[in-house]
DNA sequence: GCTTGACCTTCCAGTTACTGGAACTGGCAC
DNA sequence: GTGCCAGTTCCAGTAACTGGAAGGTCAAGC
């Protein structure tokens, strides 16, 4: 099929996918027109690819848990490591975020947020 | 005071400094033999955008704030408005990383991660 | 046979916020 | 005058796409 279709039954844009080849992630045939072809195998690893990204996985780790998932040989604590490293990293987001969150909501607290310029907004991120 | 100075003082790196400089972000006044000299008032402003980076604030937001900041007659309103489009974000950013912990939590669960292949992880991600 | 339109191709540039490195200058100690 | 640190500019690279230009393919309709 051509990539319009894969890009459909993947769910991702065929922008995407282009991409993903020019990066030697996945390299579908091509016809004699010069179209890139794609068949089940190909679709259904755009779709792993595709759900990696969506758990955060950075495309290099797409890369190494798509090789792992093609060898039948691989040892599951390759892939459990992997994400593992992942889930730690994406831990120490959150709470980063929930550092700036809860900062950055005791300051909106305390805005009037009215027409006049006194904002302890600003007075926080100035360092008073 | 030279940029070493500022850097030290604001705890952004020199290159940071220049390329907020480069950007229209903090222009200080520069020395007959071409070097930026800094004063109370640019380090002060440089630690106020080093905040505001910190709470996760855009380069672009920054700007912004700190154009607030110098604007006597600002209203706290536009400050709070800024600060809540983007704590929203922050929220959206934590839940959507949430959902991917909770998965991927689930999945390494059940993973034995041992030298054999079978592989809940993958088997997830394969779409199984 | 020709045109239209959807879909395909490649290549180049832009995005965010820096960061590294090369090549050169300023200013001071010895 | 030589060394050295700290300053200067400029160019390129990072991650993961995304948009757009310029052009080729193919089936359908007139």
């Amino acid at each position: 099929m051509n990539i319009g279709q894969a890009s459909e039954r993947s769910g991702l844009p065929t922008k995407t996918i282009r991409y993903y080849e020019q990066i030697g992630l996945l390299r579908p045939g091509r016809r004699d027109n010069g179209f890139r072809d794609y068949g089940k195998r190909e679709v259904h690893e755009l779709r792993f690819i595709a759900r990696a990204r969506g758990l955060g996985f950075s495309v290099e780790e797409c890369r190494h848990l798509l090789a792992l998932y093609r060898d039948e040989g691989r040892a599951s604590s390759d892939v459990r490591e992997t994400a593992q490293v992942h889930i730690e990293a994406i831990r120490a987001k959150i709470e980063a975020l929930r550092s700036m969150e809860k900062t950055l909501a005791h300051l909106i607290e305390r805005c009037a947020g009215d027409e006049r310029p006194d904002c302890p907004i600003l007075d926080g991120l100035s360092g008073d």
